[in-house]
RNA sequence: GGCCCGUUGGUCAAGAGGUUAAGACAUCGCCCUUUCACGGCGGAAUCAUGGGUUCAAUUCCCGUACGGGUCACCA
């Protein structure tokens, strides 16, 4: 085995990508791609009864694209295959007994309703050690399974002293051995737990790094134990603070539904680039040296990724700075890019005499996230109820009278319009504003108003009609006069 | 509850034994303007707490509070 930085992501597949699992991904390919390493791709798959269909694919979707690129993985065999846990049962199996017949590890024949028994109201209470001396034999393990009992291998713990580890973003963590319990390596239904597999997997794998969450930081003692065991050379440990979220009442926790879209896939759905998703996540519990830059391609991040620049404090998940990150790579999108995402929900929801095209580029600089599109034309699509007096304007000195004045005169003007574009629109109307004189502004306001019927548009009076084109905009504009005579 | 980890503005955060304690989002004000948005300028706002160590601590040590994690035949 090489001594090149070789990291992995190995997520259970469940169905769908946490934003939080996606920054673990992330950072363990940072990790490993900033020093030239190697990054393997590993499913956890040994829950049988968690199994969903499909979920393979949703792992591989993500981390396509993101831009995360694994070395090594399902269909992408780098000589430490298969990738899968529940091919590698076989392999399980061996170093399991190989720990039984070192002393380290033992059948346990205890049934589930007596592990039950062992728990207190809380659920909280832990293996006995009931099995540990009774040194029961493959074949015992074999009988007992036969006659309908319940078969296990436990790691057997030291029953004293201390054992610590030094975690690269932590320090030092020292944990008493009392607190260790027997822990199943290999369940009754012969699959392995996460406990045991995942060990063996990265020793397999030349895994030198195991990036993971920090829910992992009490109990990688147990794992330093198991390689001990083995006489195998222990891992560099990176935990990762938590994501968090923060609920109506101010309350923080653990990042989930609750505080709203927190799968990679409903990000998406609703309209977050990938890419800004990427650069977004990435600063949540890690910071660059020496920039204060804040937009980092993966080409960036991987030239500046530092474990040093980790942090040791769980991150509230912001989506008010994520919209701002995601409006700022939309408006970096050039036109026909954008517009390739954003006329399609337009087409579904606009009569076919606005113009779509216009109204998408209105949008862009005005949208932080694609499906807020929806939230925003509401206006285009029907002509909705005037909201109290619109007309009234203090700055433009617009009043419902002078409004009605300058409606009826400005319909025949209008009507005369052969070219329906802003530019002509726009100077149509100021050259009556000038013959008026009146300020060009609030003639633009009342043709605005009497055009979009609510306070705030996506644009302004010539831009607005330009959108509805001339039939629609002359009838909004008949509808107004004869709300307001 | 036991054990482990954490705590710089509302949020993400830099930082160092002596600084005017960066920057970004959000927020507020002003400018630009055809409303809004974009863009520009400016403001308000932070070292959880008590004790040490020290000439000096927000920075080092201990306690307290608060937050989180973990104690599964889930990962």
């Amino acid at each position: 085995m090489s001594n090149k930085v070789t990291t992995r992501f190995a997520p259970s597949p469940t169905g769908f990508m946490h934003i939080g699992n996606l920054r673990t991904a992330l950072y363990s390919y940072l990790l490993s791609k900033s020093q030239g390493g190697n990054f393997i791709l590993r499913i956890e798959d040994t829950d049988q009864e968690r199994l969903v269909e499909g979920a393979v694919d949703v792992i591989l979707d993500t981390l396509k694209s993101t831009g995360i690129e694994y070395d090594e993985g399902p269909a992408k065999d780098g000589g430490h295959g298969p990738y899968i846990q529940s091919e590698r049962l076989p392999i399980y199996k061996e170093y399991a007994e190989k720990l039984i017949a070192d002393g380290h590890a033992y059948y346990c024949f205890c049934s589930k309703e007596r592990l039950d028994s062992l728990k207190d109201e809380n659920g909280i209470g832990g293996y006995d050690g009931f099995c540990r001396d009774k040194n029961y034999t493959a074949e015992d393990a074999a009988r007992h399974k036969a006659e309908g009992g319940n078969v296990v291998i436990r790691q057997k713990m030291p029953t004293e002293g201390k054992t610590a580890y030094v975690d690269v973003v932590y320090g030092e963590v020292e944990i008493d051995n009392t607190e260790l319990r027997d822990q199943i390596l290999i369940k009754d239904d012969g699959y392995p737990t996460y406990n045991f597999c995942h060990i063996v997997d990265d020793y397999l794998m030349g895994v030198t790094h195991v990036v993971r969450g920090n829910e992992y930081l009490t109990s990688t003692p147990k794992y330093c134990l198991l390689y001990d065991a083995f006489g195998w050379d222990r891992p560099t440990y990176v935990h990762l603070p938590l994501l968090m979220g923060k609920d109506d009442e101010g309350k923080v926790s653990k990042l989930s539904k609750r505080h709203g879209a927190v799968s990679f896939h409903d990000l998406v759905n609703d309209g977050y680039l990938p890419e800004a998703i990427v650069n977004y996540i990435a600063l949540l519990g890690w910071c660059p040296k020496d920039t204060n830059e804040e937009f980092f391609t993966m080409d960036e991040l991987k030239a500046n990724f530092s474990i040093e620049g980790l942090s040791k404090s769980p991150a509230v998940f912001d989506y008010e700075k994520l919209k701002w990150f995601n409006s700022e790579y939309i408006k970096k999108l050039p036109e026909d890019v954008y517009a390739e995402k954003a006329l399609p929900i337009l087409d579904g929801i606009c009569e076919s005499y606005i113009n779509t095209k216009k109204l998408s580029a209105l949008l862009h600089t005005r949208i932080s996230y694609f499906n807020e599109i929806k939230d925003m034309i509401g206006f285009v699509t029907s002509r909705l109820p005037m909201e109290g007096d619109l007309y009234t304007n203090k700055k433009n000195k617009t009043t419902p009278e002078n409004c009605l004045e300058v409606l009826v005169d400005c319909l025949p003007i209008l009507e005369a319009v052969e070219s329906w574009d802003n530019d002509t629109l726009f100077a149509v109307l100021k050259e009556y504003a000038a013959s008026k004189e009146k300020k060009a502004g609030a003639v633009m306001w009342t043709i605005r108003v009497a055009v979009g019927r609510q306070a705030v548009t996506p644009g302004g009076a010539t831009e607005l009609m330009e959108v509805f084109g001339k039939e629609e905009s002359i009838g909004r504009i008949k509808q107004a006069i004869e709300e307001l005579a």
